[in-house]
DNA sequence: TTTGACTTGACCTGTTTTTAGCAAATGTAA
DNA sequence: TTACATTTGCTAAAAACAGGTCAAGTCAAA
């Protein structure tokens, strides 16, 4: 089922820092050091009440020795299930979404259109 | 394939208002005057070089004489799959975030943690 | 009970992103 | 040319977002 370079199965992005920071063994503090993330902030984001910073992807994914793409798609796959779900979005949504990135990556890319 | 109440394949949100309102036949401005936005940004709204704003979908789905679930989940897929593009997520970004919805679904909703 | 790790609330602030108005420019058809 | 529709550059204002501080908690293990 998974293809090559394809994320597992995660609960949640903020679920998946905790994860990996505590397969490391570090502890919040230490690890908002290293990403430069104050402690609260750190126990926000793994309990879901506060956002991982997109411009901290980059760090993240040499921090943990991941590949960025992997984090990438996590990071974005929790932030579009949250915003679904806040929005009230039904379940076809995703299914909705990924006919219209086809769209976008047929006509826009080829065309050039890039500015999205 | 498609289910009831759901939404059929469109290409992008900008292109679903033009067509609608093409349908009506109403100008860029006098559509703009009835959802209280001016005509350059309707424009841009159509081309894609701006967001629709979300807090207009209600007043959207009265003015097409549409469902509001209908009017959001084409609005949302169509941020995502922008968001999705630009920040070259992979693609199965959806169905990881399909798996995350899934999740919070599941465990969020009955606990009565709703705030996302 | 002391200590370290973690959680949470309230509040504040700087930054980035996005909106949408105006005016000018560009179609486009009669 | 005239008239109307649409597009676009510039810009101020608004909205969204990230992250910080500080203080007050909980919790588990030594």
């Amino acid at each position: 089922m998974l293809k090559t370079g394809q994320v597992k199965k995660m609960a949640s992005f903020g679920k998946f820092i905790k994860t990996e920071r505590e397969k490391r063994e570090w502890t919040q503090t230490e690890f908002g050091t290293k990403i430069g993330i104050n402690t609260s902030a750190i126990s926000r984001i793994e309990n879901g009440s506060q956002k991982f910073s997109r411009s901290k992807l980059k760090e993240l994914s040499s921090l943990f020795g991941m590949e960025l793409q992997q984090i990438t798609d996590l990071f974005f796959a929790d932030k579009f299930a949250r915003e679904a779900f806040k929005y009230k979005c039904s379940e076809s949504v995703f299914a909705v979404a990924e006919d219209t990135a086809n769209y976008y990556r047929n006509t826009k890319v080829k065309q050039g259109k890039l500015e999205l």
